[in-house]
DNA sequence: GACTGAAAAGGACATATGTCCAAAAAGAGA
DNA sequence: TCTCTTTTTGGACATATGTCCTTTTCAGTC
């Protein structure tokens, strides 16, 4: 790791992570810093490099050829990007763009190779592989199986229940644009169902913010939809 | 392994798996037998054994309460199942089901956790998972951005071009009511887009098969879907 | 060969959702 | 305060797809 690096080891033992990786992976690491807006990779490009993010929060999204764009996540800080690409080889399956300032440590696939074949980080690497897939898996059925109506409702919800904290941090002050975009609609049709809620007095809309105000009946119109 | 177990590693061996699993781990499992219509494991059940599939071919489905039914993919052996629960520590994700009569090696994770925790076998898993991540993430994109006259000529393309015996190999042969399934949706849309393919002489339809005629323009109408 | 159950085919209608716009409202600078 | 841009809001319309049925066709089986 190069002279600057000091301070994203310290981040990686506050983490618990300094465990995972050997002394010679991280001497061939570097700390890099993201201004807001900039690509840590894109779609279907190749990566050589595994990221942590160690601080900052980052946009999960793919964009199809004809410029639709479908957001998966916002993910807060500690996360790894390019897991899967580094276990699969294959290109990069979402772009991932820093929202804000992002520190990662970058980390070439080359030296995992080399010098970082443990169990402990496999088993790590495996560990957030499969949780990304339970998110996606969920994403997908909660999709094919339920109307827009019951995926807003159980959005709503999610950011109002307690014990959701995660899923609030990452998902809440979402632009009215990109709830669209995560729930996988048009923000013509969100509107429509927003007020539709309005008009059953579920919530109030004002310009900024939606609040809840029959959180009850909100829930049955969910239908089970909840997100974490 | 049980007495019977002799030709499940003749099996690993030929499938060259035989060095992921350490002597102890082997000794722990044992070989089953599952018929026709059987289901390995199901949805939000528990589980507590991987499951390596020798031989026979797997369904693999999520079923929603309401009853839909998603299919997501016919596997042929060799395949894991419960290689992402043992990882997650979830329970199950989707359901299986044997198609046919099926045999696996069934290995508890108990004997997993104490007698295989290698760099060998995890990464063996985390490149399984990756794979089944990206297929997902796929099968998810393209059902949100494409309709279902995309995806049918898609699915027929693959069905047809070489170089995707993988892909034919596992999802040909479904029936009529399985490809809607699988395509995520109702038997009456597809019917209804088949009719007009069949209209506009893309292809042409018996009661048993579906047979290609004009194989570029269904490629067009494919634009870019394609399975594998 | 007639019966029967499963699969195929499609008519009729409802609806969730997308597309394209235009007007209103709010901010951001100058 | 006045423009200029961005965001919000919603009208009008098209369409992809679902639901519910009825009819047809075929593959067994008694």
């Amino acid at each position: 790791m190069k002279n600057e690096g000091v301070a994203g080891i310290e981040t990686l033992k506050r983490l618990k992570w300094d465990h995972l990786f050997s002394k010679e992976t991280l001497e061939a690491s570097s700390v890099v810093t993201y201004t807001s807006g900039t690509m840590l990779c894109s779609n279907d490009q190749t990566i050589t490099s595994l990221f942590v993010v160690l601080e900052g929060r980052v946009k999960i999204y793919t964009l199809s050829e004809e410029g639709k764009l479908r957001l998966l996540r916002l993910k807060a800080a500690p996360t790894l990007i390019g897991d899967i690409e580094y276990a699969s080889g294959r290109n990069v399956l979402h772009t991932v763009e820093a929202v804000g300032t992002v520190t990662c440590l970058k980390i070439p696939f080359e030296a995992l190779r080399r010098y970082n074949r443990t169990v402990d980080f496999t088993e790590h690497l495996l560990k957030g592989v499969s949780e990304k897939l339970f998110i996606e898996a969920n994403a997908s059925s909660n999709h094919l199986m339920s109307t827009l109506e019951e995926r807003l409702a159980g959005y709503l919800i999610s950011l109002s229940e307690s014990g959701n904290e995660l899923f609030q941090a990452e998902m809440s002050q979402l632009k009215r644009k990109e709830v669209a975009e995560w729930l996988g609609t048009s923000y013509r049709h969100l509107n429509r169902t927003l007020q539709a809620f309005v008009e059953e007095g579920l919530v109030q809309r004002t310009r900024k913010e939606v609040v809840i105000i029959d959180s009850e009946k909100l829930k049955e119109r969910a239908n089970g939809m909840f997100y974490e």
